[in-house]
DNA sequence: CTCCGTGGGATTGTCAACCATCGACCGATT
DNA sequence: AATCGGTCGATGGTTGACAATCCCACGGAG
């Protein structure tokens, strides 16, 4: 994700994508609340049109619903969905991944991902959330990225910023020293190219996101 | 999906993007191609506004990769990841769909699945593979709408065309009948509105989704 | 002969101004 | 009270232009 142009230029959709993305998150709009391109583009400075680009791609990203004639409007997501269907979708995108990605990382793959670990470390000492959920979900994505499957990664960038407002919301009931210790876990289990245990690592890892008040994914009855 | 205005007009965009769509599917496009935005506009007649926003939209179906400043390609689906990813994900939409619309769901409701079956059915008798995928895809969508969860509906729409080119791809060796056959069994459940029932042929139906020459989803070892 | 830098040419990214179309709202009429 | 118009705000789409970027072929230097 984040396109960037081989200079290393955000094009302009990125950057109001990105910021908007970015407010939704820390509620500067708030679900129910109407996005009007117009207003958007002269608050950031530009043109309609990536303003329109960037509006469609939130609403790829499930943050944002919009009809025709009437405009785009902030979503919310159900805590029922992200545990019932994203949750369980990103399980199955990660174990193929770490699978693949088992025979093909690099160490130099593995360095990215030592990075993130370390970003991770820091905002928990820093107790800083957003940078600690910020470095997993990078953590995850490098590797998504390394199992080389595109149609893989492309599911993945359409359900992680959902999942991201789910961890922003709810990270603050777990430990994020405990959150770091899992990913390095992770980390040594796929140097170690060991697959039987990276995915034990991984299931327990993905399967306990958050210390649910709820009594559990529970029917209705 | 199709979004149409209230007087039942399709927008620009969604003309192109069907257009696009279904040329892929047939061929038309092959992988690799490029899709250069001036050359679409012009041959269908509209401007690049609506030829670019389809093209983003076809990149979050997968169906077309885009890199800036280079534009967009046409992508293949391995088998691979349609088997051991996409139909995952299927299963896991389905699953919760299923359970949910058999609470959600009126006499109506399943009075527009009926409708489908027959569709399918004309389809089987003419022998006519597209057709009947494409009934076979809308029924699922049906319920997946009757739901009313908006973000498993959104997953779903970026999924379905990657898996309607794999049905149109080995559909022709399966027996157009037992597709029929699965789908009255569907219905029968979800009117039947017995969970388990249901769920047990869902997961039958979504399991085999063509008798794979290929020995199973099996490792590369 | 190969390597590297340069310059078009092609294509995408963005801009700006404009108009048609639609949906929502409001007030007047029946 | 329900319905009909008209107005208004916003989106959908158009045009034409220009900037930014990539690709590649060409040609000079080593």
């Amino acid at each position: 994700m984040a396109w960037r142009t081989e200079n290393g230029q955000l094009s302009r959709r990125q950057q109001v994508l990105e910021t908007l993305r970015s407010e939704i998150m820390t509620g500067r709009y708030e679900p129910g609340e109407r996005l009007i391109e117009a207003a958007i583009s002269e608050e950031l400075g530009t043109s309609r049109g990536p303003v329109r680009e960037a509006l469609r791609q939130l609403e790829h990203e499930g943050l944002v619903v919009s009809v025709p004639y009437r405009g785009a409007v902030v979503l919310d997501v159900s805590d029922e969905e992200v545990q019932e269907v994203l949750i369980p979708i990103r399980l199955t995108l990660e174990s193929f991944s770490f699978a693949k990605a088992l025979e093909l990382m690099t160490e130099d793959d593995f360095g990215e991902l030592a990075k993130q670990l370390w970003l991770m470390e820091e905002g928990a000492r820093k107790n800083d959330l957003q940078q600690v959920v910020e470095a997993d979900l990078r953590f995850h994505e490098i590797v998504i990225a390394g199992s080389g499957r595109q149609h893989t990664m492309q599911v993945w960038r359409s359900i992680w910023p959902r999942i991201r407002n789910y961890f922003i919301r709810y990270g603050r009931f777990r430990e994020l020293d405990s959150i770091v210790d899992e990913h390095r876990e992770l980390l040594d289990a796929l140097r170690g190219r060991d697959l039987e245990q990276t995915m034990a690592v991984l299931e327990r890892h993905i399967a306990v996101p958050v210390p649910s008040s709820r009594p559990a994914v529970g029917e209705k009855r």
